[in-house]
DNA sequence: AACTCTAGCAACCGCCTGTGT
DNA sequence: GACACAGGCGGTTGCTAGAGT
């Protein structure tokens, strides 16, 4: 059972001076049918109404968060199918931690559930040195800035060009890339299936492996070497011949503390989120900063751009040192330079950048990404089908 | 068998926004 | 416009089961 604590113990931004207890942790059955009996008879909503007349001591906020992540009678239980792991992995890619739209998007699953998964996951992919999204995703959002350069179509059909305004506004929108054209069954489900089924001693390379032992615990240290390239992880990705997928690293922003290092190391590594891509937002200052000096982006050998950070100075290298020195040899994305924009950035914030922030994120097409407003936020999204006209309307996610 | 560690999950917290007065 | 309130969202924390030592 959960302590008990007052009302105003919950986080109210009011100030509530109800000497009223609440419940608090775990639910228990009895609680659960209280709840259920409840919303049948008068629907959902008016969550702190619950608690005043069915006899719940749990808070407003509890109730309406047990009923839409537990007791939903359209919830779905169990693992992410492919199909879902797939979108989740799309919706990430297109729009971050967006975790509400997301669950929009995926019947019968939750935001908190596919934000558990996707933490999960990233923690997993963060320990065996793969980078979060595959390729495909990535060239995608980059075709789409191809063609999103030239005129940029909403999905109402009408064209319009990049104002500052329509600018922002886009940055709320899905990106015009389909998915529907990604292949991703030779690389997410690959992937997805290595994550699940590949004992981790034998990713982690042979110093790890053990013939009996299902799992090994992972030195989170030894993923790069003394120059902090990628070592064993890498190779062995090649060896296996994994896809190799391009990402754009963590960003280490010098007296933040939403500094991401991958692998996690010092006080940082309990710090594992990474919300979708990060990269610097030096306020004003991007075009000026991406003409004066393209160090920041690589171009790879499939034309995928990816964001590097200057090495020097950074402690520990990134994801995409780790990838671009394992997988492209001879291009080396370095910038040692103390003085490169990039660095100097770090002391400014940062934005959130996704593949498809990426794809719309031009020399000449720079915006700041993410909305202004939460009701810009939801409405960008709210009229859509969007994802089913991206991934056909044909996608049963209710299929294992 | 006891202990340690980790993944997965459930729940909480703080902030924000929308709505009604 | 200011305020109160309800609800939603994203980040974080804590618990538990299972695997490894």
């Amino acid at each position: 059972m959960g302590k008990v604590l007052r009302e105003d113990d919950f986080g109210s931004d009011q100030d509530v001076a109800i000497e009223k207890t609440f419940q608090k942790g775990p639910w228990t059955p009895a609680e659960d049918q209280l709840l259920i009996a409840y919303v049948d008879k008068h629907g959902e909503g008016n969550w702190n109404a619950v608690q005043k007349h069915s006899g719940l001591s749990r808070c407003g906020k509890s109730c309406r968060l047990r009923w839409v992540n537990h007791l939903r009678p359209s919830l779905k239980k169990g693992a992410f199918t492919d199909k879902e792991e797939q979108l989740v992995i799309e919706l990430h890619a297109s729009m971050g931690n967006k975790w509400a739209r997301m669950a929009a998007q995926l019947p019968g699953r939750t935001d908190n559930e596919i934000k558990n998964f996707w933490n999960t996951r990233l923690k997993k992919l963060q320990r065996l040195g793969l980078p979060i999204y595959p390729d495909e995703v990535l060239e995608q959002a980059m075709n789409a800035s191809s063609q999103n350069g030239q005129n940029s179509n909403s999905l109402d059909g009408t064209t319009h060009h990049h104002s500052q305004e329509s600018l922002e506004l886009d940055c709320l929108e899905i990106p015009e890339f389909d998915f529907k054209y990604l292949q991703l069954d030779n690389c997410s489900s690959y992937y997805q299936s290595l994550l699940r089924n590949v004992p981790m001693g034998n990713i982690m390379g042979s110093p790890y492996m053990s013939p009996n032992r299902k799992r090994l615990r992972e030195p989170e240290t030894d993923f790069l070497d003394t120059d902090g390239y990628a070592t064993n992880d890498e190779q062995n990705a090649q060896l296996w011949d994994y896809p190799q997928f391009h990402v754009v690293p963590e960003t280490h922003l010098l007296g933040s503390d939403a500094t991401y290092s991958f692998p996690p190391s010092g006080p940082e590594a309990e710090k594992l989120e990474l919300p979708s891509f990060q990269c610097f937002d030096p306020p004003g200052d991007w075009e000026r900063l991406l003409h004066s000096n393209p160090m920041p982006f690589v171009e790879m050998s499939d034309s995928t751009l990816v964001q590097s950070p200057p090495l020097a100075d950074c402690p520990s290298p990134g994801l995409l040192e780790s990838v671009v020195y394992g997988s492209s040899g001879e291009k080396q994305a370095t910038n040692t330079d103390p003085d490169s924009p990039l660095l100097q950035s770090s002391l400014f914030g940062h934005i959130e950048l996704t593949p498809a922030a990426t794809a719309n994120n031009t020399e000449t097409d720079l915006v700041r990404f993410g909305p202004t407003t939460s009701s810009e936020r939801r409405t960008s999204l709210e009229s859509g089908d969007w994802i089913r006209q991206l991934l056909g309307e044909d996608r049963d996610y209710h299929t294992k």
